[in-house]
DNA sequence: AATTGACTCAACCGCCCTATT
DNA sequence: TAATAGGGCGGTTGAGTCAAT
């Protein structure tokens, strides 16, 4: 994740909260009162993180109220839990979280804040983003229910043990053991999120936040003004993949056949192409070794689905019994 | 260089549940 | 028990970005 400036609302000015939302239970307070909505300054963001240092988190509307925030205790309790709070991770989702995420969903369905509980600082609505951008994207492209059973199966069958295969198959010398950016950090930028991970908060909250904050407002900058952060505010300057890759993509033609007919499969080429998962790709500019033009996002594309099924055909694998079965992924996690 | 369309994801919406009074 | 407040959740939106044309 770049920092982009984003959201819903590029609104500057206040806005009236619509009175049907849940603070009409304050409307005393807030019938008059002018709320901001839209993207956080870095104000704002100093504000609650000072706040919520002083006072620690919950209680959302006394802290709306008390923190000099013209914000919703909504608003704040969402700024805080999906963007500011210290543990959260930041950048793509690694293979294995993204096995996690299938095989979670595929037991639980659209329970994002319990998934997420199986993700530590993995917010539900990075989860929900994740699935609905990038396997809903897949399913379409398939032309199946991304809830069906079948879209299911081709998870469970075809990309989850190609997924393990991955993870399993990255060099130990280049996997990021560092999880805040799955785009590797330039080394500066590991020492300024190191505190995130590695070390307990000292007690000078401000201190030990305003970094953080700063760089990912200088990185809203950056993106926003095509300006390099590094010369203009002291700030790495993170490098980043693209992050989707279809055939298409890849080799500019259409494609119109459904990959789950066996007639297709048989029809299909030996010429799997594979690509490796950004996760290596990253860690391979970690390692200063210049990464192949193939990488792309961490789902799959058409050709590597292609390419999976024909093999495991080939291979005639029993694939019911990868080690990531639901029976022992679901004791584990119950 | 300008336009367009697809994509991403931070932020919002509205409903629901639980705790408190 | 009912009313209200606080908070959580899943779904949706739309501004910003980027690649393709």
């Amino acid at each position: 994740m770049s920092g982009k400036k984003r959201g819903r609302s590029s609104l500057s000015h206040t806005n009236k909260v619509d009175q049907d939302d849940q603070y009409n239970h304050h409307p005393r307070h807030h019938q008059d009162m002018e709320l901001r909505r839209g993207p956080w300054t870095l104000e704002e963001d100093t504000l609650l993180i000072h706040y919520i240092a002083c006072h620690g988190e919950g209680r959302w509307n006394l802290l709306a109220r008390c923190s000099g925030l013209k914000r919703t205790g909504k608003s704040c309790r969402l700024r805080w839990l999906n963007y500011l709070k210290p543990d959260i991770k930041r950048g793509n989702l690694s293979p294995e979280e993204q096995l996690l995420i299938l095989e979670l969903h595929s037991k639980w369905g659209n329970r994002w804040s319990r998934i997420a509980q199986y993700l530590p600082g993995r917010t539900d609505n990075e989860i929900k983003n994740y699935w609905r951008t990038r396997v809903q994207k897949q399913a379409r492209q398939l032309k199946i229910d991304a809830n069906s059973a079948s879209f299911r199966d081709a998870i469970r069958c075809y990309w989850m043990p190609r997924m393990l295969e991955k993870t399993s198959n990255i060099p130990q010398s280049v996997q990021l053991t560092n999880n805040s950016m799955a785009a590797a950090p330039a080394p500066a930028a590991i020492d300024l999120l190191q505190p995130l991970h590695d070390q307990d908060p000292p007690h000078d909250h401000l201190s030990y936040f305003q970094p953080i904050i700063l760089q990912r407002h200088a990185d809203q900058i950056t993106a926003s003004s095509g300006l390099n952060g590094s010369s203009t505010l002291q700030v790495p300057n993170l490098p980043e993949f693209s992050s989707s890759c279809s055939m298409d993509d890849i080799h500019g033609g259409g494609i119109d056949f459904n990959p789950f007919l066996i007639e297709n499969i048989n029809a299909f080429g030996s010429g799997a192409w594979v690509n490796p998962d950004p996760m290596a790709a990253s860690a391979l500019v970690a390692s200063n070794i210049n990464p192949a033009s193939d990488y792309t996002d961490g789902l799959w594309s058409m050709d590597q689905l292609y390419g999976m099924l024909k093999s495991y055909m080939d291979m005639d694998v029993e694939y019911s019994m990868f080690p990531f079965s639901t029976d022992s992924a679901s004791t584990e996690l119950m």
